[in-house]
Parts: C-alpha cells; structure tokens; sequence
DNA sequence: TTGAAAGCGCTAACAC
DNA sequence: GTGTTAGCGCTTTCAA
C-alpha cells in the first residue's frame, strides 16, 4: 500500500502538503502538479481509516430496520442509500429483527465504530434502547416511528392515527358498519385507534372481538387471521389490515372462502407498497410518502453532522393519503 | 470518550495489558479483575478504528447489490447480513444500479476503507470493472453471475442455461409450440438460450421475431413487452418472462386482454420471489436456493479473511428447481 | 505474565 | 504556501 509519506517523498515535499492536495486546500500550483503527477506514478489512495482515526469521522451513516426483505423497509434502504451516496456518505446496514438485543449489540457496534449518524427505522424492539440512543456521540434520527415519540430525538414519520382514521372514514362513507381488523398488537395500535375514531363519529363502535392479531408478518400471517374473523363473522363486509402483507393474505382468504373481493368483502390496506398495485384487485390502502421522508431524516442528520450542531429536534409528520383502488366497495346490503 | 490508557491508569497496569483483557489473552486472574473493574467503572469500549488503523482489518465486507427494492436482492441481502452478524461482522451496502461508474466509485472507496471482504451479486454494469476487482488487496467474490464467469475469482451462481431449459421443457412438454419470451437482453441470454434449447431438442424453434425486450424492469416494463407480444401474434399461447416482476406485468396483460391465464396463454417466470406464490393465479417459476447459495458465498469469503489464503477459486453452481403453479396449463387447442 | 517503546497513516497546529 | 512537530487509540515487538 502506497501511503502519504511515499508521495512526499517522490513529489520533494511532506507529508503535509500532500495532505493538503488531497484535501483541496490552498497549494501553489506547480506544487499540485509535482504532487498530482507522485500520485498518479504511484497510484496512490489516501488510507481512509487513518484519516477517520484522526479525524474522529467516518464518513458513514448507520441504518436500523427491522427486516431488509420487508418491500416497505427495503424502499426505505434503498432511498437512504440515494441520498448518502449523493453526499459522498457510505451505508453501514443493520437489521434489528424487532429484537432488543440485536439492537443493543448493533447499536454499540456503531458507536465504536464511530458512524457519524444513525437512523432508526421503525421502533418494534428499539424503545427500550431509547436512553442509549439518546447517549450517543452521534446525531440519531427516528424514522417512521409509531409509539410515543420520545422527546429528547427528532423523529420522521406520519401520523399513524390519522393515516388509520382515513381507512375508517373511507369504509365508514362506503356504508360498512361490520368491519374486522387484522392487526400486529401492539405496534400498530395506532393504526387501529383511527379506524375506531372514523366510525365513533358516527356513534359506531369496533369491538375488541372485532380485532384479530396476526399471527406472523407475511401474507400467511394475514391469511390466517382473515380465516378467523369470518369464522367468527361470517356477515362481516370489511376487512381492514394494519399493513399491505397482511392484506395480502386477507384478499386470498376472502377469495379461498368463496367470497369476492370487493363485492362481497372490501380489504384495505395500509403502507402502499410497491406490489400491492398489482394483485388482483388492486389494493385500496393508505400510502404516505416514504422515500421523500427517508429523504429528510437522511438530510437532517447530515445537516447536523456537517454543521457539528446536533439535529433539530422536531417532529415532523408528514401526511398519508388514501389510494382507493378496488379492493373496496359498497357492501351488498347497507344495514 | 474513554481510552485504554485511562482504564490502564486507573487499574494500575499498562495498556499493553488492557489490550491483553480485551482481546482475550492469557493474564493473571488478580490482574484480569482488577482491569475489569476498571473497565466497567469508566465504561469503556475499545475504539475499533484505532484497532482496524493498527490491524488492517475492518471486520467489516461490502456487499454490491444493482437495487435493494428488488425481492430478489432484498432477500439476498437479509441472508447476508444474517451470515455476517453471526460470525461478527458488518455490513456495507452499496448499490450499483447496473452504473459502471458507480460501481468503480464504490469500490475504490471500499478499498480505501479496507474492507475485509467483498461480496458481488449481480453482474449487469460490474463486468467492465473485472480488472479491478481480481486486484484488490482483499478476497472478492462473485454471486449470481450470469455471464462468462471469469477464471480469477470464486463464483455462487446457479446454471442459468440450464434454469431456461427446465422452464422451456415444461412448456414444450405441455404442448405450447407458440411461445413468447420476454426478456431483459443481453443480461438474461443464458435463460433464453436454454428455453431455445428445449424447443430445440423437439426441432422446434423460438424465432426472434418472437423475444421482445422489455422496456423497464418493474412490472409496468413485463406489462408493455407482453402487451406488444399479444399484439405482434394474438394466437400466441404462452409467455416465458426471465425474470418475475416481468411475468406478473406479463400476467397482468394477458388478463387485461380479455384473456385468461393458463386457460388462455400460461405464464412463466423466473426467481420465484416471494410475492409470487400469491398473485393471481400463483406463478408457475423457475427458483433456485438464494439463501443458501448467499450463505455459502459469504462463508466462503469469511474463510478466506480468516485464513489469510485467497478464496478457493471455484465455480459453485446449486441447482434450478421448475416450481409448478397455476398459471401454466396445456395450450387450449394442441397444435 | 507484564512493561516500555514504536508506529499504523493521517491531519491539526503552529512556525517559518 | 510549506515544513515541523505531535498525536488520534490501538497492537506489535521485544525486554524484563
């Protein structure tokens, strides 16, 4: 390996200044051109974990998610990916499993390590770090986090309680009265908590019997609940899924059982990943823009790392829509 | 931020010794607690950059990917972290979006970070770059290479010339003798050439009148190609997609045309995703081991770190298994 | 088994 | 603008 002092040595200079050569600082440009031509002979490349023992940066970000073949957090990954490499930053990933242990590990991995920042996607298994999170010397930022929002980081999400209203009142204006929800209890409470807002408003009330949790996160997990709320209800018009996988499985369990979708049953979903466009029918749920919010954390930790000032520490919510496709519809009979 | 030499002081030994804690060696058990205590008293974690500065060793393996938001790769992904964090390393991702030049960048800079290993999936833009990948100072290896595999690095890959023969054979033993090909060219060649081969092997021939490229490589793009097939030959009664996402925009054409799948024309892809086996109707695909085949990649690769000798040089090819669904059937009217 | 000294490759601080 | 000096935190080498 070719190293700083080889160059100095072959351009008649030190170190130093080809130091600053590499670094574009200020140097006489005759100077440039002897140490530019050493370091083309030589095929010199600056030693990036010596500058970053010295420097204390590494020029990397650290990204928490849950699970990469999630379609939700892969576009996540994918985004924040975008947006480092545009800053010349590079992607140290790692996947939490909803696992607090996982995290912990992860996470003071990174801190000796010395990422430059962190960015926390989704919070099933990372509350309990949140005093260590809050400890780093690191900027961290919390993205698309759906429980109580800790005050002391700033956060990147939507609001989860209205982005579930917006399911309820869409079902709620088609006529439905007897809805199921397919639900992962407690994280995506929130979600729930909106459906059930929507129909209040009306005097309407979701009983808790109406609410089926998941029994894993793939469109198995879906399926199967989806089997149990018509068991339980047969007359049910309305099925709304706590994410798009599990209504996946919900709009196949409809069918397997002989009903249509959205005839007889309507299936709402809720993240809009990419794939749900493209099922058959085409999936009602509720999207938000994930890819311009992976966008804005990623940016607002490196504005805190490049000014050295930590993040703002704000919370910023941005506003899911409903994407009505055909997955819903009037029920058969309005009660 | 605490260092060895305050843990040191604080114990009353030297930092060599501290160093010998915590790496793991041979000290005397009075020593080791007095060290521990003092370790534990400061909260001390070792600076992992100083150590890979001094070592040359980063515990850390990149990884190149074309796009996250790919199943495909996204699930490669997740199966390579898992076999990293296991064996106490870290993931750096890097996407390659099929860039030549994104990927020289990447990889000069992951050999100045001094990675210990890298891992290529995927060979669409990398193939210019070869030279510089059997050149770097640490082992590289190749998976799910599709095209000339070169003779200087290892090689995880599957046989795609022969994954194309098990979809064509399928095909041609149903009975379709008109059968299009949708295909991302020349990327995908070796899956073509081996449906041709099947057709062949019965004098039947795939003319090239009848292999439409696709446009973009999200369903919309399989949707377009499948759409200008229909229309180029509307007897045609088969579809062979090289890739899923393809075949479920394929999927998506047939049955906007009016007409049915399998009944009407079957469909065939290739990767057997994961969303896949739910779509309407089930795909019928050619899918191979990726995790397995991942995990085998990265052990290989970690063996190679952790015994200082170059990879063994091998070209591993798994197996191609044809998974029959529900959207191939015998052609309606057997020619 | 433990200590002392050296140095990995780079940048910060200051003098010239 | 460039050279000199020092040191980031760790491990390696050699001596005790």
């Amino acid at each position: 390996m070719v190293t700083m002092a080889e160059v100095a040595a072959r351009a008649g200079v030190t170190k130093q200044t080809v130091s600053n050569v590499v670094s574009g600082k200020k140097v006489r440009p005759e100077t440039l051109a002897k140490v530019n031509a050493a370091i083309a002979e030589l095929g010199y490349k600056p030693n990036l974990v010596a500058r970053s023992l010295r420097t204390g940066s590494t020029s990397t970000v650290g990204l928490f998610v849950p699970h990469v073949a999630n379609p939700f957090y892969s576009e996540v990954v994918e985004e924040v990916e975008n947006v480092l490499v545009r800053h010349g930053y590079n992607l140290l990933l790692a996947t939490t499993r909803d696992d607090p242990d996982y995290t912990r590990v992860h996470l003071e991995n990174l801190a000796a390590r010395s990422v430059d920042a962190l960015l926390v996607a989704g919070d099933k298994g990372v509350g309990r770090q949140l005093p260590m999170l809050a400890q780093t010397s690191f900027p961290v930022a919390l993205f698309a986090w759906e429980g109580d929002p800790p005050a002391t980081l700033p956060v990147v999400s939507i609001d989860y309680e209205h982005a579930g209203y917006l399911a309820g009142r869409h079902l709620r204006d088609l006529g439905h009265r007897n809805v199921a929800v397919i639900a992962d209890l407690p994280p995506h409470a929130l979600r729930v908590a909106g459906l059930r807002r929507a129909f209040a408003a009306d005097g309407l009330a979701i009983d808790d019997s109406k609410v089926f949790a998941r029994t894993s996160d793939d469109a198995a997990g879906g399926y199967a609940a989806a089997c149990a709320a018509l068991e339980a209800d047969p007359e049910l018009t309305a099925i709304f899924a706590t994410h798009d996988i599990l209504a996946v499985g919900a709009v196949e369990a409809v069918t397997r059982s002989g009903r249509r979708v959205p005839e007889d049953v309507s299936v709402v979903g809720f993240d809009d990943i990419a794939q749900v466009g493209r099922i058959e029918p085409p999936l009602t749920t509720v999207a938000f823009p994930k890819r311009e919010m992976a966008q804005n954390a990623v940016e607002l930790l490196l504005r805190a790392v490049e000014s050295g000032k930590p993040p703002t520490n704000a919370l910023s919510l941005l506003r899911p829509t409903l994407i009505v496709r055909d997955s819903s519809a009037p029920p058969r009979t309005t009660a």
